[in-house]
DNA sequence: AGCACGCCGACT
DNA sequence: GTCGGCGTGCTC
């Protein structure tokens, strides 16, 4: 008997083992088995068992099954296969992503140093030898061979290590993989005797006097607490607890500690809200169709405010309560805040599983196992949490489905989106597509009939969309320059005259304001004045964002930083101006015109804490907030009834991006932003600042016309043909000489048009290759190619023969390729 | 992806 | 002689 073994490599085929005896009955598709590779040991999935010898030799048995029930039951792996053949990936690579990462975790080789080993002649060392006990006289106890790559340089260690173990000097041990990943405990006091009387408590202390407070704050906090709290926050000392230990009136103790990032969190009641006639009627047709064994997709396009999260609870209730089943709710990560988890927390409590990126590898895998044993029986995460391991499907729910953060960045390049409709068609769930503005895929699909369309046009208690009005930058410039001739011939506009006013209103009436910028940093450039050098990153050819109070420029690609110039490293000259406003500036701004206005900024450089996002909600929600300022990071899911007012600052950042889908999204960010005024009772309005007024993805944002925008939109995907009227895949060569990548892209061009012409395959369209517009990033050169056609089918099968056949030339300059079925950007 | 191995130029 | 940098090929 032989199963073939998927591996979490880049590699795209199976490896076959031959399965021990003791061993048959476990080897079983989707069971993790752990299988000799090289000279390591690894973790793989079973992909196939077969009983014919396989054509090779060198057969190696497998060294283990680890899992008695297969961690990737048969749907899951029903859905890994569909994603590694339809975005072209190695099945090992997708199981691996779709799995916690705590069960995918390879072995690790550690090395000790002997005892004796301080004794051994140093002269009889090379100086590879010494280096290495060196660095491990400087370490205590084992060290990961890993770390030595890390820590000094990437040569080769083996050799030398292998020689220092036959001399005695050193051990190497080879840790398996975590087959069960560690439980998480805490150091903790337990109070262990009682003292019941007060005459007894003075016996016992004495003068004492801390011991005796920490015991009773122990008495207090329920008889135990963690260590680290006590001696932290709580300031006893570690000598007080011991004595108390000492006395035997308690003791330390480790205690597992069930992981949950939540906890704590008020649980929000249940507002028992009532359906609107409307969201009966499309909650109606969702909890008939999960009845349905083929319910198909549905897309809910509801405009902002009009309860969708509603329509999601009630679809649950049903699924999840009266039937018995379980659902995952997607939610695009800068959406996964607590107001957003808070209402399935009051509606569901404890029986929803939250996922997302901040949860560490251990809290992730205590969730899939809550998961899986149907424990809780409800996930609400971002995109990973499409995989998640819960029996009996009866819904899949994509928030803000035209969200590009659905898609990830690298291998497996796969859609969340897509992989929820997949899942659900195989598990026989519905699946609700939910946006205000719909993807034009999914918006095609609709209309198509491929998906049901369901609509709530109107916004929670008759509730009015808020006006939008425009304020034209141009005109604004002109007229600010017609009162004051003095200021700079490039002074920005920042906040027009009549959003200073808006505001202002809403400071008297004390109502708050949401302004949105969708660029980071004080200044996007600097320039000199003199010559017009632009500063850029070494690494990336983007130039430099000047983030002001980190008083640093810094590349918002890579990591790069460099200290502010104080003049032309070109020319010499000492005038550089600090062009391009972004949402620092604006901070500024912004505070000079409203001193008195409490000012609260979002953006990535003010969220980098694990909890820094509901630090700043909560304060917006609590009213301690008149104004919050930021990026897109706050255009979505927000829900705050005292906002009545939202400015955006710039609506033109972006809609000239080298990208096909600049309009769309542009049109999004403002229809998202909009949304967020005048939830409440008191009504609002949005104030959007453009120097493009006539540009129809701002007109019919400002009309709240999402059908006008894709029809106008659509119109233009026709010519240039773009998807949704045709499917995409690209081709990426990175490396890091240029005419060695642009080289390989040409090489690659060549081989993909030899393939077209010998099948005659007159159906696909090979676009390029080009430098792509950011045509470097961490210094590497990228030139990109696009494979177009209107057959899915064919595309998917060039695409999986070109990414098994084509071999760039050897070595060179590290030539990389992506595939990218579907992309969402092309920069 | 790692990792071993082999070749080569630089340096002791 | 080493060392260390890089290119090449392989992993059932």
């Amino acid at each position: 008997l032989y199963v073939e073994v998927a591996l979490p490599l880049p590699i795209p085929r199976t490896f076959t083992y031959g399965v021990p005896d003791d061993l048959r009955h476990r080897a079983l598709p989707g069971a993790r088995v752990l299988v000799p590779f090289g000279r390591k040991e690894r973790i793989g999935w079973i992909d196939r068992v077969v009983t014919a010898a396989p054509g090779v030799n060198g057969i190696r048995p497998l060294h283990g099954v680890l899992d008695d029930i297969p961690c990737a039951p048969a749907t899951l792996l029903r859905l890994c296969r569909w994603i590694a053949d339809y975005y072209v990936a190695p099945l090992g690579q997708v199981l691996r992503t779709a799995l916690p990462a705590a069960l995918c975790d390879s072995s690790t080789d550690f090395v000790t140093l002997l005892d004796g080993a301080t004794a051994a002649p140093a002269d009889s060392f090379s100086p590879v030898e010494a280096q290495i006990v060196d660095w491990l006289r400087s370490k205590e106890g084992s060290q990961p061979v890993a770390r030595l790559r890390r820590e000094r340089s990437d040569r080769v260690w083996w050799p030398a290590i292998r020689r220092l173990e036959t001399a005695g000097v050193l051990r190497v041990d080879t840790e398996g993989p975590r087959l069960e990943p560690p439980v998480r405990t805490r150091r903790v006091v337990r109070l262990v005797r009682e003292i019941p009387s007060l005459r007894a408590r003075e016996e016992v202390f004495g003068r004492a006097k801390r011991q005796r407070e920490c015991y009773e704050t122990l008495e207090a906090m329920g008889g135990a607490a963690e260590v680290a709290h006590l001696t932290g926050t709580l300031r006893f000392s570690y000598a007080v607890l011991n004595g108390l230990v000492e006395k035997d009136l308690a003791a330390f103790a480790d205690e597992e500690v069930q992981r949950d990032p939540y906890h704590g969190m008020p649980n929000a009641p249940d507002p028992l809200l009532r359906p609107t006639a409307q969201q009966q009627e499309v909650i109606s047709a969702l909890q008939e169709a999960t009845r349905n064994p083929i319910p198909g997709t549905f897309l809910l396009r509801g405009v902002t405010g009009s309860g969708k999260t509603l329509v999601y609870i009630e679809l649950l209730r049903e699924v999840v309560e009266r039937q018995g089943r379980t659902a995952i709710v997607l939610v695009p990560e800068i959406a996964l805040t607590p107001q957003t988890v808070g209402r399935f927390k009051a509606v569901f409590g404890d029986r929803v599983a939250v996922l997302h990126s901040a949860l560490s590898d251990g809290e992730r895998y205590d969730e899939w196992r809550s998961l899986r044993s149907g424990e809780k029986r409800i996930v609400v995460g971002a995109r990973s949490a499409v995989f998640a391991p819960l029996p009996d499907l009866g819904a899949i729910v994509v928030d803000e489905e035209h969200e590009g953060s659905y898609k990830q960045g690298e291998a497996p390049r796969y859609h969340a989106r897509e992989v929820a409709i997949v899942r659900a068609g195989l598990e026989g769930a519905v699946c609700v597509l939910g946006s205000a503005t719909p993807s034009l895929e999914s918006w095609t699909n609709s209309q198509t009939d491929k998906y049901r369309l369901l609509e709530l046009a109107e916004r929670i208690g008759a509730r009015p969309l808020p006006p939008i009005s425009i304020v034209d930058l141009r005109a604004e410039r002109k007229r600010q320059k017609g009162q004051n001739p003095a200021s700079g011939e490039r002074t920005p506009i920042i906040l027009s005259e009549p959003l200073v006013d808006a505001v202002q209103q809403r400071l008297q009436r004390g109502e708050q304001t949401i302004l949105l910028l969708n660029r980071r940093g004080y200044a996007t450039f600097v320039q000199c004045r003199d010559c017009g050098q632009v500063w850029h990153c070494p690494d990336c050819n983007v130039s430099l964002t000047h983030h002001r109070k980190r008083a640093r420029l810094t590349c918002h690609y890579c990591f790069h930083e460099e200290m502010v110039p104080a003049r032309c490293t070109a020319c010499g000259a000492n005038d550089l101006s600090f062009r391009g406003v972004g949402t620092e500036q604006v901070e500024r701004a912004v505070g000079d015109a409203f001193p008195a206005a409490r000012l609260a900024r979002m953006d990535v450089d003010t969220t980098s804490g694990k909890w820094a996002h509901h630090e700043i909600l909560g304060r917006v929600e609590r009213g301690e907030v008149d104004i919050l300022l930021g990026t897109q990071m706050i255009a979505k899911g927000l829900d705050f009834p005292n906002v009545t007012l939202v400015g955006v600052i710039n609506a033109d950042v972006g809609i000239n991006l080298p990208d096909f889908r600049a309009t769309e999204r542009t049109f999004q960010l403002l229809t998202q932003v909009a949304g967020r005024a005048g939830r409440g009772g008191k009504g609002g309005e949005v104030i959007v600042q453009t120097a493009l007024p006539e540009h129809y993805a701002v007109t019919t944002a400002c009309r709240h016309d999402f059908v006008a925008f894709a029809k106008r939109e659509l119109d233009a995907r026709r010519d240039p043909l773009y998807p949704p009227f045709c499917r995409l895949v690209n081709l990426v060569v990175s490396g890091t000489d240029e005419a060695a990548t642009q080289e390989g892209a040409e090489l690659m061009t060549q081989w993909i048009h030899g393939l077209l012409i010998a099948q005659n395959i007159e159906e696909i369209d090979v676009v390029g290759p080009a430098p792509c517009p950011i045509d470097r990033i961490r210094g590497r050169w990228r030139w990109h190619l696009l494979m177009r056609s209107e057959s899915p089918r064919l595309l998917g099968e060039v695409a999986r023969f070109f990414y098994e056949r084509f071999e760039l030339p050897k070595g060179k300059h590290d030539l990389r390729i992506a595939l990218d079925r579907d992309p969402v950007a092309l920069l």
